[in-house]
DNA sequence: ACAAAAACTTAGTCGTTCCTAACTATAGGT
DNA sequence: ACCTATAGTTAGGAACGACTAAGTTTTTGT
């Protein structure tokens, strides 16, 4: 009938819907001050967008309690984490870069790159499921494989785990991490925890390491008495 | 002392210089109304924005007469061809693009990829000199290797010669060359011109085809040496 | 040479998205 | 319960980059 009224659709919305969606995977709610630090902007930047996005439909706002994603806005949030998710992996296999470096960049590019230019790279990469960093990839259908492993922190002494994910969110850990081997498929044994919210002893490749519970807490791991094999990943 | 200032560039900005270069390399003085057809913005938006880009020292600019890129704007205008036409070869060659359609996707990203990937599809390249549509690619250092091939126009009957360039500004006329063979490369016969304005005669790859004079001024060639010193009907 | 047409500039406005400052609602501690 | 700390919202404004309308300069035609 319509379709005459363009739906505005700009960076800024993209990053709002995209960074919410993140969030909303771990608490449901979405509070103005989380996405305000998120994205780097003062709350009431938050909270005039957020009421300007519900108008359009992308999410369901309760003032001062919070906000959630509507279908709407989480086809929009998934289409952009394909494209990110996409991109980086592209980087990577590709271009030749290391994991650490291809954030920024898959964050520029995310907002230009037509869906013809998603679809090449996705064809060209053979429909890879995972990103470089072990972020699942949504489907061109919106669709999203939901991992939920155990964090590494979480795990006892005389585990033997297997990496899986490796949280992307800062380049400087993502590059200590590749030092020690910490990549996803990686084989790791916890050797010992420390009491008292103590360092952690892994071995990776034959060779011990003490890590902090910072670190831990970014990497994502999965138990290795179940399953056997996955797809082959790609290494950063 | 300073370089605390920083310097703005938009996307803008990049615009206004990049089509400025673009219509210096044909006419010294680039005029307000050329440079606001060329952008599809109204003349008043070019003055504003001229005038601030003069400011910002891009520009040399009379009012009412015209203006030109200072070595400055020249600069940031050849960094930016450098990245369209990488990005164009890049899509074609890596992505299978057709060549009719890389122009606005080259568009758009242009202005958010990084040195780095220029750099790196440049290396994937090979150090290409030409984009698909036959244009030069200026150098890292902002060299431009001038081309100044004539016009398909400008041939005479009997001529042979060598498809060096084919004018990008329309998606369906390049979409209509390529059917017609005329590709950078290609080898054609001018076999007859038909006067008073009328349609060209040309063979590629032993056919013929009329195509009008039009078409035949985007297509730029190298006259092949085989042939002729001796004018005889100018096309004018 | 001079009036009309064309080209260009100025002035003022609008939408977008950010900000700061000031105000309001909710939550926690005693 | 109450009162303050925290979180959230409203109001107003700035930078950008586009626009229209109106005014100015240059060019053109007779």
């Amino acid at each position: 009938m319509n379709a005459l009224v363009r739906e505005p659709r700009s960076q800024s919305i993209e990053d709002y819907l995209k960074v919410t969606y993140q969030i909303q995977e771990q608490s449901q709610w979405v509070t103005t001050s989380a996405l305000a630090e998120r994205l780097g902007h003062a709350p009431s930047s938050i909270t005039n967008m957020v009421q300007k996005l519900q108008k359009l439909g992308y999410l369901d706002y309760t003032p001062y309690y919070g906000f959630r994603l509507t279908d709407k806005g989480k086809r929009l949030a998934l289409g952009m984490l394909r494209h990110h998710r996409l991109l980086e992996l592209f980087l990577v296999k590709v271009l030749g870069y290391t994991w650490d470096r291809v954030h920024e960049e898959a964050e520029r590019l995310e907002h230009v790159v037509s869906g013809e230019f998603v679809e090449r790279i996705d064809r060209l990469l053979g429909h890879p499921r995972l990103d470089p960093h072990g972020d699942p990839i949504p489907t061109e259908e919106g669709r999203l494989q939901e991992t939920t492993h155990p964090r590494l922190l979480e795990c006892f002494a005389g585990e033997s785990v297997m990496v899986r994910r490796v949280s992307d969110a800062s380049g400087e850990f993502l590059r200590y991490a590749a030092e020690l081997g910490l990549v996803p498929d990686a084989r790791i044994e916890v050797v010992e925890c420390a009491p008292f919210e103590g360092p952690i002893r892994i071995r990776v490749q034959g060779k011990d390491h003490y890590i902090g519970r910072d670190a831990a807490r970014r990497i994502f791991v999965e138990r290795k008495n179940a399953k056997s094999s996955k797809p082959k990943r790609p290494l950063p």
